[in-house]
DNA sequence: TCTGGGGTCCTAGGACCC
DNA sequence: TCTGGGGTCCTAGGACCC
């Protein structure tokens, strides 16, 4: 029998607010932007704030106007960080197989611990502790024999809740939720679930796997199938196999000309090509996204014969994607640009015939970062990025 | 109230090859 | 002159999660 922690940081951004800021504590706390912020969103709400209705993914003006007197800010990722590797390196004391999903909630495989460590409720309960001995902060965890239930479990008695489900209780469980907690339902679906007359776990509990994946689709319905009755296989942690590198930004104000545009290209590539290089990776697939002032939103992408070497190479290919796409005149709220199915700088390519020039700026390049690395004061960029800088 | 940023995975259609 | 079937790769858009 497996058995599985998953473990979530109890709305994590804002407690680390209020565990660095002392007055904050038992204040409504908003993480995300201050009150003003253009086109900003709560990244995290307090569970104070939370009272109020405000809630992760809300426009921050929403949530001014919900409550003008919360405490707002704009986010500390770097701390957030640092505590989250901090609570990451406490779980391996816990289990040699911890999988972190995302800054904030891990798995631990338990299976065959229990000699070593107790009862998983005990294990649990310490783990707890010690979090919140070394660092004063809470987490849920949920204990399941199936990832996915374990993840589901964590979420329902927070914060600093302990949610079990026992080995064999998987489908009750899943029977006994609400169709808007479970997991990988979002709201098209559960849209589309309704309007078919699907209004419970137990509805869809009722269909046959062919019913549903006729319904909605061979994945999404076998996905159904299978989650209703607690185990929906590897969506969790299973190998990545198209993992890909982004970067985008929101602009405060509307983009039109061409000069700011080119330069939020540049900026954009080189914070691509600059995490690439700190993975050790390269990609032939670069894809540029537009979205324009009524929040339409196009792609195009276009893979190479020949992996991206250098700044100028990446910047060359966002202007002729973003040419290629681009309706005139049309303010721009938002630009992206992704490198996606990236593959280890190790792998070797085909050299192209006119490959030299990139090449070289490519070596030059991989200095220029490796100095960076070394000393994160340097600082040397495109010119055109240094002008709207202030002196 | 007017909608972030970083990701993963899925779908459907088309090109191309055998 | 009309037309199969499978496999792989690519593209645009979308759903979902934290």
């Amino acid at each position: 029998m497996k058995v599985y922690f998953h473990i979530d940081l109890d709305a994590f951004f804002a407690s680390v607010e209020q565990l660095d800021n002392p007055s904050y504590r038992g204040k409504p706390v908003v993480v995300g932007g201050l009150p003003g912020d253009r086109r900003a969103v709560v990244s995290t709400a307090s569970y104070e704030a939370r009272k109020y209705g405000i809630h992760s993914a809300m426009p921050l003006s929403h949530a001014v106007q919900l409550c003008p007197n919360a405490i707002f800010v704009r986010g500390r990722y770097r701390r957030y960080q640092e505590l989250s590797d901090q609570i990451m390196s406490i779980f391996s004391g816990y289990s040699p197989d911890v999988t972190q999903i995302s800054i904030d909630e891990a798995f631990l495989d338990m299976t065959g611990t229990e000699r070593l460590f107790g009862r998983s409720e005990e294990v649990a309960l310490r783990i707890k502790q010690e979090v919140r001995n070394k660092t004063g902060l809470t987490v849920s965890v949920g204990i399941a024999c199936t990832m996915y239930v374990a993840k589901i479990a964590s979420g329902l008695n927070k914060p600093d809740g302990l949610t079990i489900v026992k080995e064999g209780d998987e489908t009750s469980f899943m029977l006994a939720l609400e169709l808007d907690k479970v997991w990988g339902v979002g709201g098209k679906t559960l849209r589309r679930l309704r309007e078919s007359g699907l209004f419970t776990t137990a509805d869809i509990y009722s269909k046959s796997e062919a019913l549903l994946r006729t319904m909605f689709g061979e994945s999404m319905g076998s996905f159904l199938y299978q989650a209703v009755r607690g185990n929906p296989g590897m969506i969790f942690g299973g190998e990545a196999r198209n993992h890909s590198i982004s970067a985008e930004r929101t602009y405060d104000f509307d983009l039109t000309d061409r000069y700011a545009i080119d330069t939020a290209l540049m900026e954009l590539s080189m914070n691509v090509l600059y995490r690439m290089h700190r993975e050790q990776v390269k990609s032939r697939t670069l894809a540029l996204k537009i979205r324009y002032e009524d929040f339409t939103t196009v792609s195009v992408q276009e893979t190479e014969d020949f992996s991206i070497s250098n700044t100028d190479d990446m910047f060359d290919r966002c202007k002729k994607l973003f040419d290629k796409k681009y309706e005139s005149g049309r303010g721009i709220r938002l630009l992206g640009i992704s490198c996606d199915k990236v593959f280890s700088k190790d792998i070797p390519e085909q050299k192209g015939l006119f490959e030299s020039g990139n090449e070289k700026k490519a070596k030059i390049e991989e200095m220029i970062y490796k100095m960076q690395d070394k000393n994160p004061e340097i600082k040397i960029r495109k010119a055109r990025l240094i002008q709207g800088e202030n002196p």
